[in-house]
RNA sequence: CGGGAGGUAGUUCAGCCCGGUAGAAUACGUGGUUUGGGACCACGGGGUCGCAGGUUCGAAUCCUGUCCUCCCGACCA
């Protein structure tokens, strides 16, 4: 009855797009490749972007605001940006529509109103925020600036999918300016360590921390981090990325600062961000058949409580008075809770509704528990059912969370490790991908031509060259040529 | 952007081939009985059939165009 969803054997990409849809975070809109993000799936993103946005005011960052438009003429002054970009940009000619002379009723675009230069909506901010710094910055003692912007952009894509993938989508994007290149490469590198954190410990995701190749790097930057995490159907997902920007954008944008000795020299960038894609990592990584698996953390519900209603007036009101009296005890210990008494829907829908929606802890109280001074609390992730204490409850409950969320992380991790291989065949490397998949590590001559050719036969990619691999000595799954250490290979999303 | 599928009540879908009063389930409203895993009874409200043209006495149904979505590819966070 009610809300089903497809199960992941059975259908992957419809399982996700269900639990979104049903689950209550998004919905499509009419617009192409756009969608709503409704209030359950908001509040996920605001746990998730509250958190980041502390952990960047711990590491010395302040948010700023940047303009929406970009003129052309500024996209185009780094080569490899404006090539990266030049594909997926939006573009506005006009400023001004008017009455159809032809139709009633209807608007055209005022052919009278075109702009002299078009305006590109943001696909990232480095080319209006480098024309920006550039009047920012003279001396040394101006830098560094590390200012971060939350914010939408729009990048036209051909093929979209709930929160993986959208035309339009919310992020965060820091932009930093240095004076040396080592502060930079510093920056890069803290940033990229706290998303991995956030990941971890925030979203009970574990992820590899690595370097991107030449290939799947940033356009325009000189280095690429990134965190990778790995999907229950064995796909990776690139959950954020931290770029050493070199002084690519101070050429083009022309800006420079006097040093200490009196010298110009151009500055160092960074930029970094992360987007409303985590919301899908976060519910594919750890979901089920029954709906979403939300980590504790960062889910916008922490614990329901469910009364089971009697005729009986005196026990009625009981349940009640224990349910507020819990609900105190939770919110003291900062926990979100909501009291479910409405009338209208019986136990049984509530408890495969609250499921849909992944919050973590069920309690159910009735009239034959509070008798037995006990109420049952269900664990969203295992669905584990116990029987508790009421004097101990609120103290069990805040152990509880904690214990999901530690348990939700181990688990992925465990999924993540079993299916981390390490293979030194052309012929192992293909049948894993195709009968195992997750991430393979593997040797690789170090070219594009190869990663290209690999990609071309198996559509797995090179999602990063983890920052722990260990020099050793090897030949290329495919060309056997040598090479120094493994990398990490993946079909990806 | 190529290939496939689809758009009819809030939702899931039937009806379309073969044109003739727009249906089911579920959800929703009211009243009542209920409440430990998606309750039951009674009554009731709800759809310009995605949109725009065309053919026809008559179009959800046939034709053309267009928009949107899903799946599979190519491209990308």
């Amino acid at each position: 009855m009610g809300k089903e969803i497809t199960s992941r054997q059975e259908d992957y990409s419809q399982w996700y797009n269900d639990l979104v849809i049903k689950g209550g975070l998004a919905d499509y809109s009419a617009v192409r490749g756009c969608m709503v993000i409704k209030p359950h799936g908001y509040s996920l993103w605001e746990n998730m972007s509250d958190q980041l946005d502390r952990m960047f005011k711990e590491t010395g960052h302040q948010n700023a605001y940047f303009p929406l438009f970009v003129p052309k003429s500024f996209l185009e002054k780094e080569e490899g940006h404006a090539e990266g970009f030049a594909k997926e940009c939006a573009v506005v000619t006009h400023y001004r529509l008017k009455a159809d002379p032809t139709s009633n009723g209807k608007l055209i675009v005022d052919p009278e109103a075109k702009l002299e230069e078009e305006l590109i909506i943001r696909p990232t901010s480095e080319a209006i925020i480098w024309n920006t710094y550039k009047d920012w910055i003279q001396s040394y003692r101006d830098l560094p600036i590390l200012v971060n912007q939350w914010a939408n952009v729009v990048r036209w894509e051909m093929r979209t999918r709930l929160f993986l993938r959208t035309a339009e989508f919310l992020w965060q994007e820091g932009h930093t300016a240095h004076a040396t290149k080592e502060e930079a490469v510093e920056e890069t590198k803290k940033m990229l360590g706290v998303y991995a954190t956030f990941a971890e410990e925030y979203m009970a995701l574990p992820v590899v921390r690595g370097l991107k190749t030449e290939s799947e790097k940033f356009a325009g930057a000189e280095d690429t981090y990134s965190i990778e995490a790995l999907m229950q159907d064995g796909k990776a997902l690139q959950c954020g990325t931290s770029h050493f920007l070199g002084q690519n954008f101070a050429k083009a944008f022309d800006v420079k600062f006097l040093n200490k000795e009196n010298q110009q020299e151009y500055v160092w960038a960074t930029s970094w961000g992360a987007s409303t894609r985590l919301v899908g990592a976060v519910v594919m990584a750890h979901s089920d058949d029954d709906g979403l698996v939300l980590p504790p953390r960062i889910a916008p519900l922490q614990v329901v409580i469910i009364p089971i209603s009697s005729k009986d007036a005196t026990a009625q009101s009981k349940i009640n008075d224990k349910a507020h009296q819990l609900m105190r005890e939770l919110k003291a210990a900062n926990i979100s809770v909501k009291y479910d008494n409405d009338d209208s829907n019986r136990p049984g829908w509530k408890f495969a509704e609250y499921e849909m929606k992944g919050v973590p802890v069920r309690i159910a109280l009735g009239a034959r528990d509070l008798q037995n001074n006990v109420a049952e609390v269900v664990r969203r992730d295992t669905k584990e059912k116990q029987s508790i204490s009421l004097d101990e409850l609120a103290s069990h409950v805040v152990k509880l969370l904690g214990n999901i969320q530690n348990d939700m992380f181990n688990k992925a991790k465990s999924y993540r490790d079993a299916h981390t291989t390490r293979v030194d065949s052309w012929d192992d490397f293909e049948k894993t991908l195709d009968e195992k998949g997750g991430f393979i590590s593997a040797h690789w001559d170090g070219t594009a031509e190869t990663e290209d050719a690999i990609k071309e036969k198996t559509k797995a990619t090179i999602r990063c060259i983890p920052l722990d691999a260990v020099k050793e000595n090897g030949k290329c799954i495919l060309t056997g040529k040598p090479s120094t250490q493994r990398v990490l290979f993946a079909r990806a999303y």
